[in-house]
DNA sequence: CAAAAAAGCAACCAAAAGGTTGCTTTTTTG
DNA sequence: CAAAAAAGCAACCTTTTGGTTGCTTTTTTG
C-alpha cells in the first residue's frame, strides 16, 4: 500500500491527534472505566490517600483497586509515594492535560469539518 | 456501610465528576484505543466517509473497523447515515464534548488538590 | 439482467481485563 | 517483642475485547 498524499482515501490535517494516539490512547484506556474514573475524581478532590482509603470508597477489593492505580499509573495518569507501611497515591497532571488539550483540538477542528461536511452534502 | 459525612474516609467535593462516570467512562473507553482514536481523527478532519474508506486508513478488516464504529456509536461519538449502498459515518460532537468538559473540570480542580496536598504534607 | 461493489451477519478464537482469594512481607504501636 | 495494620505477591477464573473468516444481502452499473 503506497502511503503518498495522492491516495484519494487519506484526508489530510489529521495532524496531532494522529501522532502520538498510541501514548493518548492509553491515557483515555485508562480513565475509560468507571472505578477509575471515580478514583481520578477523589484524587483530584483530595490530595492524597492511601490505598485502604481509597477502598473504602468503591464496592470492589483492596487489590483491585490497587490494580486500577497500576493501570492509571501506567497511563502516567497517577502518582505513589511510600509513606512509611502506606504508599499514598496522588495525580500527576501533566498526561491529563494532554488528553484535554488533544479533545480541545478535536473540538476546534469540528468547525472545519463540519463545512466540509456542508460542502461534500450539497456536491449529492 | 453507613454512608454519612463524617466518614473520614470519604472525601468531599468530588462533585460533577462521580456523577454520570458511568457514560462518561463510556466516551473514554471508546476513545481508548490507537485504532479507534485514529478513526476519530480521520472523521474529525474529513467530514463523513464510508467504511471502505476508512478502512483504508487501518491495518486491519473491513469487519474490525465496522466493530470499531459501533463502539464509537454506542459511546455517541460518531453517527452513521445509509446513504445508498453504502453507510456514511460522521462525528456526534456533544459527548466528546462533554468528556473535553470533565477534563477541564479536571485541571481545574487540581489547583484545589495541590494546595490541600501542600498543607496535609505540612501537617506530617 | 448479470456482474461488481459495499456492507451486513454470524460464528469463532486468542488474548487482555477485571475481579477474586489466600498467603507473605513490611512497618507501626501497645 | 508480639499483635495489628497496610500493603505486596501470585495464582486463578470469567467475561470482554479485538480480531478473523466465510457467506449473504442490498444497491449500483455495464
Amino acid at each position: 500500500m503506497s502511503a503518498h498524499s495522492s491516495n484519494p482515501d487519506t484526508p489530510r490535517g489529521v495532524s496531532a491527534i494522529t501522532q502520538s494516539s498510541e501514548a493518548l490512547a492509553h491515557v483515555f484506556a485508562a480513565l475509560g472505566d468507571p472505578t477509575r474514573l471515580k478514583l481520578v475524581a477523589v484524587l483530584c478532590a483530595g490530595g492524597a490517600f492511601s490505598i485502604a482509603q481509597l477502598t473504602a470508597n468503591t464496592q470492589i477489593s483492596r487489590q483491585g483497586v490497587t490494580k486500577h492505580l497500576h493501570v492509571l499509573a501506567e497511563a502516567g495518569v497517577v502518582r505513589d509515594v511510600k509513606q512509611g507501611r502506606e504508599r499514598l497515591w496522588q495525580l500527576e497532571p501533566a498526561q491529563v492535560e494532554a488528553a484535554r488539550q488533544t479533545l480541545e483540538a478535536i473540538g476546534r477542528e469540528w468547525d472545519t469539518a463540519l463545512q466540509k461536511l456542508k460542502v461534500f452534502a450539497e456536491s449529492l
